[in-house]
DNA sequence: GAAAGCCATAGTTATTATCTATAGCATGTC
DNA sequence: GACATGCTATAGATAATAACTATGGCTTTC
């Protein structure tokens, strides 16, 4: 079995490779270009492989220069994840962490939620990022976020899900809207009723046309949040199906919209924690999932509408 | 920037884990015990962890440890990756090389090309191993092949293939079989004719079942190898589909009797190069592929059985 | 309570990583 | 064509560290 090469003449590659000159590449990562020269030139007596071209212009990487360097980035990559599990499961949920939320779920559920997070977890800082699944999932494969809170189901690959609430879909309409009223409803009674959604990439667009198999979308309107979707249902535009966490947070109060439950089984989404497969933070991920849930679950402490003294302990 | 573990450091805690003890890990690495000792507090120091329970009956790993440990295993497997990446891109195809190779392809194609491997790649040093698909594709998985030669389609994750040839499927009975003669066959005509077939397992078995869409197998009866396979049909047992290879290798010579082929388009299987996804030796697997395929364009050395002259088209 | 097994510590030595200083070699400029 | 300029390679000195030997202290076991 050969010898390794060392992580640290991995990292005068990469930087080597991304500056394209040994004088700038040793700047980059603080050492004096022989040093890293004299690196360069050990890495490449054990692969035993020239893996830089000199010339007086620079270093170019041979071909096998830039097979190596994609490996070394992994390897890298790995290493640094290693650092970040190691301290992980030295304690978890502390320290930054990077959570993607989509917006049909940021504004409703943050507000209950972070608070009882601050207090469980009080050494950690949560970095939010809204955008829309796609992107969250991209950022989540680049690690450029730990883990983002989405919508179920969503089908992407390198990334894996938990499920961790239940968000019933509910009926809006005006009051004098044909299927106004109080009971509950049949989806099936959508069928005739082209309804007002969000725009295209918004995945709570397709899940409400998942929920009525029937339903279909007006295609001449779209509204780009909830708050100009209501207003939008409110000025007779059309009706809509909404989250009954939108609800529930005051998205319809003071609106005068007719807001109607639907039969069991009751259509809905899963509001789900995501993460990269492999993801150093995956553990963490699950625990702060199960956190939100039971901060759901227990008691809001403080209704996002109201006039209230929160004042606790 | 937390500063990142040695690749030594890691390797020592992984020879660690495995052994149990920091004496015989120690030996295990060629190291003293205090260097390891120091080693591995080291580690624990750049990771702010404690790794490792020691004990006076030796060490036991931390659920942290674990955590670390798995990830050191992924590290160390992508840094030896990485070697094995240069040392195919310094010279590709030489040195060892384990190659994995279905039972009914080895026999009928590795004399063929195997000579002409030899010639072309003098510093090749191919190990083969015979085996079921599955279980080569389980053996890639765990790196324990750099390659397989398999037949195709086949579904399974982590595996990418290339096709290398196509391998056409003829029919093959008793001379006074119901659909004995010479000319080409419609499949169709196989509507109502139970084939004998390869045990379960064997992917043969499967494809030549899919070839005749209306087709079914025998289940009173089933083959282990093609060898005994083309005796039971001469023995009375049925009728079977043989691979064009075995048979261009010589595999129902002196049996008596009748192979015919099928109208187009032609029914067969695609024999196909398999390699783990994201393998250090990707790039050479494909290179002996399309070397194989080479050598099966080119007329054959050596037939098998010899005396005949080999017509196709 | 003695023996054996195991890990930690101390002190020393060997190795290796890094630095400074400088030489050598192309490339473009006047 | 001589001369800067920008690059990498080499040499020699030094600092950092990885490794060894020897030993001590702690459990467990008999």
């Amino acid at each position: 079995m050969s010898t390794l090469p060392t992580l640290r003449q991995l990292q005068f590659l990469i930087a080597l490779a991304e500056h394209g000159s040994f004088s700038r590449a040793a700047e980059a990562v603080f050492v004096t270009q022989p040093t890293l020269s004299a690196a360069i030139k050990e890495l490449e007596m054990t692969l035993g492989t020239v893996l830089v071209e000199r010339g007086a212009r620079g270093a170019v990487l041979t071909p096998a220069g830039e097979a190596v360097l994609e490996r070394a980035r992994r390897v890298m990559a790995e290493a640094e994840d290693l650092v970040i599990a190691a301290q992980a499961a030295g304690e978890p949920l502390s320290g930054p962490f990077k959570l993607g939320v989509i917006p049909t779920i940021a504004p409703f559920l943050l507000p209950r939620v972070l608070p009882a997070l601050r207090t469980q977890y009080p050494r950690l800082e949560i970095f939010l990022r809204e955008d829309l699944t796609e992107r969250l999932f991209d950022a989540l494969r680049e690690r450029r976020l730990d883990a983002a809170l989405v919508a179920l189901p969503y089908e992407a690959s390198m990334i894996e899900t938990r499920s961790i609430w239940s968000d019933e879909f509910l009926f809006a309409c005006t009051p004098g809207h044909r299927l106004s009223g109080a009971g509950s409803l049949d989806p099936d009674d959508l069928a005739e009723e082209p309804l007002l959604l969000l725009e295209d990439g918004h995945c709570l667009r397709d899940h409400a046309l998942a929920a009525c198999s029937t339903g279909t979308a007006r295609s001449d309107f779209a509204a780009t949040s909830l708050h100009t979707l209501v207003h939008m249902v409110k000025s007779g535009l059309g009706a809509t199906l909404l989250p009954r966490m939108a609800v529930d947070a005051g998205l319809v109060d003071r609106m005068e919209l007719d807001v109607r439950p639907f039969e069991p089984p009751v259509a809905g989404r899963e509001i789900g924690m995501a993460w990269r497969k492999g993801s150093a933070r995956a553990d963490e991920a699950i625990q702060l999932g199960e956190a939100i849930r039971e901060s759901l679950v227990a008691p809001a402490a403080e209704p996002a509408t109201a006039t209230e003294a929160p004042a606790p302990s």
